[in-house]
DNA sequence: TTGAAAGCGCTACCAG
DNA sequence: CTGGTAGCGCTTTCAA
């Protein structure tokens, strides 16, 4: 039976037993193919060695000389890895994986850092573990800034999935158009004769938030079209439902179409409109902005974020700015659809 | 507007700022707490000096001298990774990264490995990257044994998910106790009247298999049932149909219940049996023992496995090789369960 | 209590 | 073409 080693052979070893110097054993190790000019006896000895002594490169130490991992990390703001099949980030991190992959990267999930608050931070005891990688992907609603900033600072490469603004700082982001997208959805309920609109939101602040409102409110005038959206949130106090008066004056008014921000908002709407008597489409349209679900796809009208697409251009993005020491890593957009579902009809005039 | 570092800070730099040696940043940072006799003062003085310069310990160095990295590895050797989300192997994950998360560990997915053709080895171009890692999971149906046994020669911590035998090594495996519900399996079609079963495989071969296989042989023979199994495979030439004649003699015989390896030897069974006029469960009860979408549940009575579970004592297990320097590193058998489903019925004559 | 110094295993530079 | 050598940034004796 094999005996398990004690100590794991090092390139002196190696270099030992093939009666070289251990830089010859590192050039042949770790020099391109043959690049390295080596006499071909000579490179025989030391692989013979090599294999002899069953030798394999430390790679800490290979990281601490070369600042180079080929491993790229992931850290999520929400403790949501994995976990959520059903999570909004989970595509993000099936494109992720498959562009690593592709280019030779491991993964380094970043769960570690989870604190008992239910965020996590990216500096923990004064500790950047992100270091570990020779770059990350950060992604996550509940972005800390000043993690972001400070990461900026330090010069760490990164790139962030979804758009954020840092004072100071310019975070290279893989962002979805919201802004031209919700444009497009906008356009469409035109074309379906929609001509007085109402946009529901929960609670605005983000800026992907305001990417999609800013998009809608564009559309809205330059297509000529009304927009009835009130001031304030729909929401009822408990969040559980939306507001009896604002649901009344959308049964009564001339809205013909919602664009509503997320799914549970939209089933909502639906609740409320189905007590009103009010059906979907037939007398009111109904897009979504963020669905997630795969059942939700034959359902509504929804905006599609091609999220594994923007998985990987992350890792292509994030890999860019690894390789370029000066690079200055631009965000970049990504166009996003409208999937059809069975929420919008033509506009019809209701009494 | 801040600029952005070109070089990291190092303790040097923090110890020449502070006034101190590096050996005393080192100290105050990496000792555990107060168990760093430092005077108040100085410490106090360190600590600022860090916050100023915004020092992070570089953890390749770190790991270079301590050997120790709170990395922990997870290799598959199929290409499966987040990827397949119906995958037999995600449950498995989602145990993994909870369990890791709990004890303070980050995650390496050794993706890079990938070769063209459609396996995963450990080792490339003889470099073995899980040295990366603290210890790795190893997990999949395609284990290489070679793999296997050179990763235990060379003494690097590691679980493997699933029984694998290897001769002259003792892979510490987290396997699930198929010989025992197997046997339980046996012994609920009996206590539904069974006294005649079958058992519909596809390719043996696997350890999995071979578990259930004797699970099931030796509960028959100690119930005192009869086995009608046949010797070859039931499964035709293309494996996308069961052999008319096989069915035609399940059909024919006296057998009442069939345990079947997997959900799509099942479904053909159901097609075979569904042509030839008899029906589950009224004609025939039949067990998955490898199920695995979450709407097989409802579906099959089939062989459960706590799949979360095992990938949390994975964890377990592996850390406390990692911990502990000599460490044996014993395989664990997890025990699984029966779900219910739809597809047993108390035995019935048929003619 | 603190600092000097010796490496961890590797790469890369510079002589020969 | 090859070997010696100087570190990468950190931890850890060992003396002072």
């Amino acid at each position: 039976m094999a005996r398990r080693r004690e100590r794991a052979p090092r390139q002196a070893d190696v270099a030992r037993l093939a009666g070289v110097s251990q830089s010859a054993v590192s050039r042949v190790i770790a020099s391109d193919a043959e690049s390295a000019r080596i006499p071909e006896e000579t490179r025989r000895r030391i692989l013979q060695a090599v294999k002899e002594l069953g030798y394999v490169p430390n790679p800490s130490a290979r990281s601490l000389r070369k600042k180079r991992n080929k491993l790229l990390g992931v850290h999520t703001f929400e403790p949501v890895f994995p976990h959520a099949r059903e999570s909004f980030y989970f595509e993000f991190l099936l494109g992720i994986e498959e562009r690593a992959e592709e280019l030779g990267y491991d993964l380094v999930l970043f769960t570690s850092t989870g604190t008992s608050d239910g965020r996590r931070r990216v500096y923990r005891d004064g500790v950047n573990r992100l270091n570990l990688a020779d770059g990350s992907v950060l992604l996550g609603a509940l972005t800390d800034k000043n993690d972001l900033a400070r990461l900026w600072d330090e010069g760490y490469p990164f790139v962030h999935i979804g758009r954020r603004e840092v004072p100071g700082a310019e975070i290279p982001c893989i962002v979805p158009d919201y802004f031209g997208v919700t444009g497009d959805i906008v356009e469409m309920l035109a074309r379906h004769g929609h001509r007085h609109l109402t946009y529901l939101h929960g609670t605005l602040g983000m800026e992907a938030y305001e990417d999609r409102r800013r998009g809608y409110v564009d559309a809205v005038r330059k297509l000529g079209l009304e927009d009835r959206s009130s001031a304030g949130s729909a929401l009822s106090e408990d969040k559980t439902s939306l507001l009896a008066s604002w649901l009344d004056e959308l049964a009564a008014g001339p809205v013909t179409a919602v664009v509503a921000e997320s799914e549970p908002l939209a089933e909502m709407l639906l609740a409320g409109l189905d007590a009103r008597e009010l059906r979907v489409p037939d007398d009111v349209s109904v897009v979504v902005l963020e669905a997630v679900g795969p059942e939700a796809r034959q359902r509504w009208h929804a905006l599609h974020i091609p999220r594994k697409e923007i998985g990987r251009m992350a890792i292509d993005a994030l890999v860019e700015l690894v390789d370029d020491p000066e690079g200055q890593g631009a965000s970049v957009v990504v166009p996003c659809s409208i999937v059809e579902g069975a929420t919008v009809a033509a506009a019809r005039e209701r009494r």
